[in-house]
DNA sequence: CTGTTAGCGCGTTCAA
DNA sequence: TTGAACGCGCTAACAG
């Protein structure tokens, strides 16, 4: 692609040398490493910088040093506020580091991200964030074989390739589901996006499925759903199940905005939420604190997420250490409002 | 930053030429330019690319070529929804070309973008798109002097450095009010975002207030609020004026999702909108479109901006033509619902 | 069609 | 404290 100056010749390291009448070395140390210089020199120095707009080559820096200044995030979805949090954390961790990020989203398509890795590592970024536990064996061996630390988040990986942080989908919605039961619903849906292809969803519905266990009640299909995202169908996927299993008294929508579109079905509806049905959403969404009523969630640390993956790696970068698998479970809350 | 490899060799172009018993440079073209190949020197090279798991190393290509393949995205906020849009179009279109995404956010401040420019051409990029109009003398001078194409967003630049893809915050805000007028409201509020460091912001306003002109209205100080981002925000503003001007029959929400704290609010206190106060808000965000009522709004070509954006960088990045400077006004439409 | 030569701009290493 | 030589991994330009 473009060439980086169509209109003419970059300052290099080299002119502003001889503009400052020493050595390229002494340029570069008055950069990198001042300390090493004498406080004239190094003022020379970094005023002929100034005065020539000389801009560093970090390409060039990376290629001589066999070093990289880039991590590469790949998360499902851009649009998504979920993800945006994690990339928003990690952005911010990484830039007081120096270190710049590179961004993709998969469309939650293991084959995308196995390209995109592939692009990556072209790239040659020190490290890897990863909203996603399962990858494509390439993908995954491709991983190790650059041998930079990588972070899987997303949910609480029981075998990373590397490092993990994150929460775990499982404890998040089987606590949930015990809270629900705890304040007395009786007969309690769940909804959550298609399992298919989705881990976390998967992960969501077992732990469902493992608190009705733990309550001693039965599986009722008819109070399970899987839907594809979106306002609309957390919608129809409570009008649905309160058609088909009237004595559904609390629906756990284990996904996105499923909740909200739900709610405001209600509101449409005219159904008292929670003395008609009773409603608790996944995600701390902002908008949950503002709708009539107001919806019980769960709080997860999205940001937190971000932020320590990018701390995870960065500490990494620095002590060569070997990779030591490593486990941070960062946990989450459940908020309890007037939806249920 | 950290090393590339720290636990090993990679495996260079060169060990894949030995491997395959050919030249160097036969093993660049049959990556890059397999058409130069005969048939059977291309697959043994290929497949020998394959064997020894050879990753290409772009940052040595990009030094050697004096290309790049990555551009670099500032946006306002990377959790901001708006934003996200058109980073997913940028990320979908140069994702297609096989070019990457450097994505920061300046958190609206000029001084950070300066320092993000620095360095997104540090790391030579091949384009830059900012969601801004209005940068620090120096970011605007290194800029030009980098010589690579850069698209300026958010709003139509009145004399972009280079390109500009937007749509105009100006006509937007002053359309949307002489609509409202038009349906009939005698007294429009105008509720936006803090114009201090928001050339957005500030362009909205003008465009109510030449609305305001062209109606021949007189401009009430009473019936304007400047505030800061959020659902809170909107809710106070919508109260406040109402209460210090009763006669305020519709407000118009010129920023983020300022209109849903509004009609939040409304639904608490149980005021009818529209019938006591009509509720105007300026996105399309995916929820105006599930609350009751409906939000009326503004849609704007988010997704489209980046898009196009990226695809004006790689046009120009193709064709070396000079940087003649362009203006592509992508329009809005409003969009009619219950709550005007 | 394929190979050879000469760098890209910088950091590492060693010498002064 | 400063400098010179060499090479990072690859491509451009030219030769065969």
């Amino acid at each position: 692609m473009g060439k980086t100056r169509p209109g003419g010749h970059a300052v290099r390291m080299i002119d502003v040398a001889r503009a400052a009448n020493v050595s390229l070395m002494t340029v570069s140390r008055a950069l990198k490493e001042p300390a090493l210089l004498s406080e004239e020199t190094r003022k020379l120095v970094l005023d002929t910088v100034r005065r020539v707009g000389y801009v560093p080559n970090h390409i060039a820096s990376n290629l001589a040093s066999a070093r990289s200044n880039v991590v590469g995030q790949i998360v499902p979805s851009i649009q998504n506020s979920l993800y945006s949090h994690s990339i928003k954390g990690c952005a911010d961790v990484l830039r007081t580091a120096g270190v710049q990020l590179l961004l993709a989203d998969s469309g939650y398509s293991l084959e995308d991200e196995e390209a995109l890795i592939d692009a990556f590592l072209a790239q040659r970024v020190c490290g890897l964030v990863l909203h996603n536990t399962v990858h494509t064996p390439r993908a995954a061996q491709m991983i190790r074989a650059a041998g930079i630390p990588i972070v899987e988040t997303g949910d609480l990986a029981r075998t990373p390739i590397d490092m993990a942080v994150s929460y775990s989908n499982f404890n998040a919605a089987k606590e949930m589901t015990l809270y629900l039961a705890g304040r007395g619903y009786k007969s309690i849906g769940f909804v959550c996006l298609t399992t298919k292809n989705n881990m976390r969803a998967r992960e969501r519905l077992k732990g469902y499925h493992a608190a009705l266990t733990a309550l001693g009640r039965e599986r009722n299909p008819g109070l399970v759903r899987e839907v594809e995202g979106g306002l609309t169908s957390g919608a129809h996927a409570m009008v649905d199940m309160m058609q088909r299993a009237p004595e559904v008294d609390a629906i756990f929508f284990a996904g996105d905005v499923l909740a909200v579109g739900a709610l405001f079905e209600a509101q449409r509806r005219n159904w008292k939420v929670p003395e008609r049905i009773a409603i608790a959403g996944f995600d701390d969404l902002d908008i949950l604190r503002h709708t009539v009523p107001r919806l019980t969630c769960l709080n997860l640390p999205r940001l937190e997420i971000g932020r320590r993956s990018a701390e995870a790696l960065l500490q990494r970068m620095r002590s060569n250490e070997p990779a030591v698998p490593t486990k941070l479970d960062l946990g989450f809350e459940i908020i309890q409002r007037e939806s249920t």
